[in-house]
DNA sequence: CTTAGGG
DNA sequence: CCCTAAG
């Protein structure tokens, strides 16, 4: 039973996906017995076309690690199963393979070799992203994932008639790798046999790139859309890791790229896979930070792409990026980019869990899906890790928050005896450190839920925040009963905040959503009015002090709601009440008319002036306003 | 850490 | 409400 779980790197490094190529171990190969990690070749041809390298290739190769291992940068003792060519690495300067050959590097897991407790944690979290990818890739044993394709629309060339092309692997229907992508956009049916992308015409590259990534593109470089789709082509992989090198009308891959094979699916360490470039200190090359640049300055530095150059192509980009400083992309933007790229493997998270109950899931192992349903029906749905041997179900996540956890999570933490640090992370990973707003809710019901808690104490309620229940519930002892329902001292906060719940009234309301209650509103305006839009610490820090779970961001939101519904409502000032929808808390007209003042006010002065001015006047003003109603 | 804005 | 870029 073999399971190829891709991990990513860390939180830092979400764009990272699991290299495609499943290699397979050649248990006849004495040298991969006695080294641990097993390189095996896959060659780009000439045309651009990935083809299961040949024994004698893999021999040569072997050799290549024989002479000089250094050249491969293993980072196993510290963490990472990934190895990486170096900059000197041989692709480019091993004449045995220049130009048009690349090495796919695969390393598998030896049993015994210990994981640190760091992969576990990532490797827990990690597999929405990445192991989803690779798990469709788990042939057979001896089998190499072809990764070729071709369109079958006629339009594209078929190669083999030139004779350079003759060894395609085509991705037949049904093969491992479209069979499980039926659920994914990408259509791969188009994309039987192997493509020679250098003969394609720029409207055929956007219609392989369609193909391959589910998406059009408006790209009208050649090279990039053939990088691109080779890219694709192989399986998503990693920017960084990847980075084909276009030269000649050839596609080149740069740089071996990583897949780590599970061959013993009881290794304790877990699931155990690990990917690559977690980071890309040291003497690894071609990181995280290129993947941004390989898109953007992709076409700018078409010229200089050569495959001499292709190994300092990140100093170049690097002096690009700093004559041209520019915002850089945002994470999610990446993250989106290279989710497209991975939408080539099929199901995503999602669709696994759902197909975990016809025993479909491609996720094997020690990862399987499991469902579950709460006393309150609503259904949970974990997995199962193993864990330093004990079974601890932790819940799927889709996105791990990348940031540090809020402090409430970590008063959690300190709550916890130290033998279970692994485990703490691995939850906190698992929640995404979300909800730390209500951290010990959080965890307090995570722990009890998933039975972890033989070796994780049930966290104490601090005294402050007793105190900080008991002045919510105080001030909140004239709202109507939904905010009741939240402060309620039983300290049950309900699921609330795990993931998104249904209503009382059927809809369904956002994860960490504490609706604001009238008196809330009217603090936040009576704020406003008194130092001013936009002095939302300040504000937060004095009206409200008490109310811990609003955050500055949460006030400038709720301003800016708040506004906006004035600013609608004012022509008519009326019937607002009917057009909320699941008006929990309608906000009285009277309120949005102070709104609309205030922002009125705001605009004209600037706000360091107008607070003292207004500061009388709109105190006196908000608290008529509040008498009225409340 | 805070603010401003987009999602 | 969440996320992130900027300051």
């Amino acid at each position: 039973m073999e399971t190829v779980v891709g991990v990513e790197g860390n939180d830092e490094a979400n764009l990272d996906h699991m290299a495609a190529v499943k290699t397979s171990p050649t248990p006849s190969s004495p040298t991969e017995i006695a080294d641990p990690v097993v390189y095996t070749l896959v060659r780009v041809d000439g045309d651009g076309r990935l083809v299961p390298a040949t024994d004698d290739e893999v021999m040569q190769v072997e050799d290549l690690l024989e002479d000089d291992k250094s050249e491969i940068h293993t980072v196993a003792d510290t963490g990472q199963n990934v190895g990486c060519a170096s900059s000197d690495g041989f692709p480019s300067s091993n004449s045995q393979f220049d130009g048009s050959e690349a090495l796919i590097l695969s390393k598998k897991n030896i049993p015994g070799q210990p994981e640190r407790p760091e992969e576990v944690v990532e490797a827990a979290n990690g597999q929405h992203d990445a192991g989803v990818g690779l798990g469709e890739l788990n042939a057979g044993p001896e089998e190499t994932v072809p990764l070729i394709a071709k369109s079958d629309d006629g339009r594209i060339d078929q190669p083999e008639s030139g004779g350079e092309c003759s060894n395609p692997l085509a991705i037949e229907n049904g093969s491992p790798v479209s069979s499980v992508c039926t659920n994914s956009k990408p259509d791969f049916s188009k994309l039987k046999g192997e493509i020679c992308l250098d003969n394609l015409s720029v409207r055929e590259l956007h219609e392989t790139f369609k193909a391959t990534f589910g998406r059009e593109t408006s790209v009208k470089d050649k090279q990039w859309l053939k990088r691109r789709i080779a890219m694709g082509l192989t399986n998503s992989c990693d920017f960084s890791t990847t980075a084909f090198v276009i030269k000649d009308n050839k596609v080149v891959m740069k740089k071996g790229k990583e897949v780590i094979e599970n061959v013993d699916g009881a290794l304790a360490g877990v699931s155990t896979v690990e990917a690559v470039n977690e980071n890309c200190g040291g003497s690894l090359i071609g990181c995280n930070g290129q993947v941004e640049n390989l898109q953007k300055y992709s076409g700018e530095r078409l010229g200089n792409s050569s495959l001499e150059h292709d190994i300092s192509v990140e100093d170049q980009q690097t002096d690009q990026r700093a004559a041209k400083r520019r915002r850089k992309p945002t994470r999610r933007y990446i993250e989106e980019l290279s989710e497209v790229e991975s939408k080539e493997y099929g199901g995503k998270l999602i669709s696994s869990v759902q197909s975990s109950e016809d025993g479909q899931s491609p996720l094997i192992s020690h990862v399987r899906p499991i469902r579950h349903t709460q006393s309150n029906g609503r259904p949970v749905v974990t997995r199962q890790d193993s864990l330093g041997g004990s079974g601890v179900q932790v819940p799927y996540v889709c996105r791990v928050r990348r940031s540090r956890p809020r402090e409430n999570f970590m008063s959690l933490m300190k709550l916890q005896p130290s033998s279970m640090g692994m485990a703490t992370k691995l939850v906190k990973k698992a929640l995404g450190a979300r909800g730390a707003r209500q951290g010990n809710q959080i965890g307090n019901k995570v722990f009890k839920a998933r039975s972890v808690s033989a070796w994780i104490q049930k966290p104490l309620v601090t005294e402050s925040e007793k105190e900080e229940h008991y002045q919510v519930r105080k001030a909140s002892e004239l709202e109507n009963d939904a905010e009741l329902k939240h402060v309620d001292s039983s300290g049950d906060y309900s699921d609330d905040y795990i993931v998104s719940v249904p209503t009382e009234k059927g809809g369904m309301r956002r994860k960490h959503h504490r609706p604001w209650t009238l008196s809330e509103v009217v603090k936040l305006v009576e704020g406003v009015a008194r130092y001013g839009a936009g002095r939302w610490s300040e504000i937060k820090r004095l009206a409200f002090a008490s109310y811990s779970y609003r955050t500055s961001v949460d006030l400038k939101d709720k301003w800016r709601n708040l506004l906006r519904a004035s600013f609608a409502q004012s022509p008519s000032d009326k019937g607002m009440q009917s057009s909320r929808k699941h008006a929990s808390v309608p906000i009285p007209a009277a309120i949005l008319l102070r709104v609309r003042e205030l922002a009125e006010i705001q605009a004209q002065v600037p706000p360091n002036i107008s607070s003292s001015k207004f500061a009388a006047y709109s105190s006196t003003n908000v608290h008529e306003t509040r008498s009225g109603y409340l």
